[in-house]
DNA sequence: GGCATGATGTTATCGATGTCAACTTCGAAT
DNA sequence: ATTCGAAGTTGACATCGATAACATCATGCC
């Protein structure tokens, strides 16, 4: 009971609760619903308690951010393990924004960029992101051309794009399935279906 | 002097004056620096005039939203009539973003699939949206296949998701030529540069 | 032409938010 | 045991979106 017997004064264990407390918001209610005063609230600790541990509400989500970009990662490795290891890692991009789209928005606010200083943040972001690139080598020359940097930045915006789309209201979520099924249908090397 | 000898107290143009100060906002510091308050003090009327003229503030970013389809649509009719219309238009998809980003990232936002009841909002992005389709049609079978619908998701996808990720600060600006220049080189219903 | 009437703006106020400054409490090292 | 810094608290401020009640003007009707 090293949590339980705080002495109600003292949280000892404020900062791991206001960042889960922040990212119930934000599954709840999205990056907007996210409060610096409402996670205080949740967690029964006073508003102003939460500048001893993040310099001000950015720094929270950063920190949120950063434990999505952990969980972003591991998706994307186990999705590698697939048949089509480049089609698998693509559907679990895909898989990830929508099963946690509060997460994935957050992750990709430009809000995020500008909190580029964090070196936690960054350091996660940069480990998912490499494997995107990683896969793309293994894979190129893919079904988009052979320039490894050419056939990350197509195939990441693809999937990204459809992600994000389908998260903003703009295509319904049945067009996730279509386009994981046609990613499968074209593994990388094979040419266009032109039968 | 038909703007200029109003009685000071009826602005009597308040309504396009609210968007454009209001899309003033949005150029200068994108969708989160958008205020009630902050637009009609640069309009200089007390902040709640603007409730005459919109239900509330999300009414107002769609009226600003729906202005930016109109040119959004226009961008991409422009872009149709380059020597590839395919490319021409995700070129001008592109840079569109880049060259508006507040307006972009408005348009896309959560926020305005929330606002789908504006029939002005969805009667404008309807008719964008629709120019995307059509072009797919006319170039469908595509570099992707033959299906229509699949034509249309993956192109639209991609030209998406390469606009955000350099909006979002996760791809260099660069990023986008290069982009831009691997559309041109494979012009649809190309096959793949297997060379 | 004078006047009622509705559209358009205003003032006053509310609840909520992020943030700062000053004060209090507690745990641990000397 | 005392002290000292870390962790939380209270109180306050500026700002924001929103509502209610009031003021002003412009216009159509007689």
């Amino acid at each position: 009971m090293s949590t339980s017997n705080r002495s109600a004064y003292h949280h000892r264990a404020l900062r791991p609760a206001l960042i889960a407390a922040a990212r119930a918001l934000l599954d709840e209610g999205g990056p907007e619903a996210v409060g610096l005063r409402e996670a205080a609230r949740r967690v029964g600790v006073s508003p102003t308690a939460t500048y001893r541990h993040f310099r001000d509400k950015d720094a929270l989500l950063a920190a949120v951010a950063a434990e999505g970009f952990r969980e972003f990662g591991a998706a994307l490795a186990a999705g590698q393990s697939a048949a089509d290891p480049f089609a698998g890692m693509g559907a679990a991009y895909i898989d990830f924004a929508l099963a946690k789209p509060g997460m994935f928005q957050l992750m990709f606010s430009p809000l995020l960029a500008a909190q580029a200083a964090d070196p936690d943040l960054s350091a996660a972001a940069d480990a998912a992101f490499a494997l995107l690139r990683k896969r793309a080598e293994a894979s190129a020359p893919g079904p988009f051309g052979g320039d490894i940097e050419a056939t990350t930045l197509i195939a990441w915006s693809m999937v990204h794009g459809l992600s994000r789309l389908v998260l903003d209201g703009v295509l319904p979520r049945e067009a996730a399935e279509g386009f994981k099924r046609a990613m499968l249908a074209r593994p990388p090397g094979a040419g266009p279906a032109t039968a």
